[in-house]
DNA sequence: ATTTGTGCAAATCGTTTGCATCTGA
DNA sequence: TCAGATGCAAACGATTTGCACAAAT
């Protein structure tokens, strides 16, 4: 049952299995890997009718990320994605509708990445790539 | 003179050179390479005297931007940086501070970018090596 | 004179916060 | 019970827009 999974994930991940977090961890995981923003989840909610506010939709993202249940994504500017995704892994980034593509793990190959400056690490490479409707 | 260098810029791009553009141009371009937001250069405009609106900062960098004469890039999420660096490079952002590095034209090297899907077409391919605070 | 740019203030968008109220272990 | 979670509405930061006024060709 989705509902056991999401319950059975939360906890794996310390996280209490409240409603509206099992709801969401629904949305996210049911139907395999995809790219949420926060109002998009929030739309979902309303019309599968659960109760749920904005802000918790932003602090259970947040808290789903924290502990490594999905990848913030930031391309374009505005909007943040969340990506339940969560391998090593690049994207396509469609400027027409702002939607993202994943690329799959392994098939891009960053090389050439320099040392990071002065007393600093690197803690991730991201690769986005843009395209555009072809005219 | 910087001022005469700002103007032939701008008219060469086709955008007339009034008071704010030729200022916006020369602390852009005045000392090397730089990656300024708008705010940035709001702050810079008042320090220096110079009377500009944030909205007409932001018009300007668009236009700028749109006839090449810098380009955008967005990381982290919130704020839009603007490059003077206009030629094929990639760079650092350091979470902590949100300040961007730029890594040399010809360092990094991206294998393995798949063909852009369906009737799409690759416009730019942008890699962001995140770093932080080295504990 | 005409076209184009500018400033201001209000509007928008995505996101965050404060705080009183619920809820799950 | 009681720490932790949620909802609401207000606060926020970055950016945009509408419109009257000013400046460039």
């Amino acid at each position: 049952m989705t509902d056991l999974t999401a319950q059975e994930r939360l906890r794996d991940a310390g996280l209490r299995p409240t409603r509206q977090r099992c709801a969401l961890a629904d949305l996210l995981y049911a139907h395999g890997h995809r790219h949420a923003t926060a109002e998009m989840l929030y739309e979902e909610c309303l019309v599968a009718g659960i109760p749920v506010s904005l802000a918790t939709i932003y602090n259970t993202l947040h808290q789903f990320r924290d502990v490594g249940l999905l990848r913030d994504v930031s391309v374009g500017g505005t909007k943040t994605y969340f990506d339940t995704n969560i391998s090593d892994h690049h994207h396509f980034y469609n400027e027409s509708d702002g939607r993202l593509i994943d690329i799959p793990d392994g098939l891009i190959d960053v090389l050439g990445v320099p040392e990071a400056p002065d007393g600093k690490m690197i803690t991730r490479v991201d690769v986005v790539v843009q395209v555009r409707e072809k005219k």
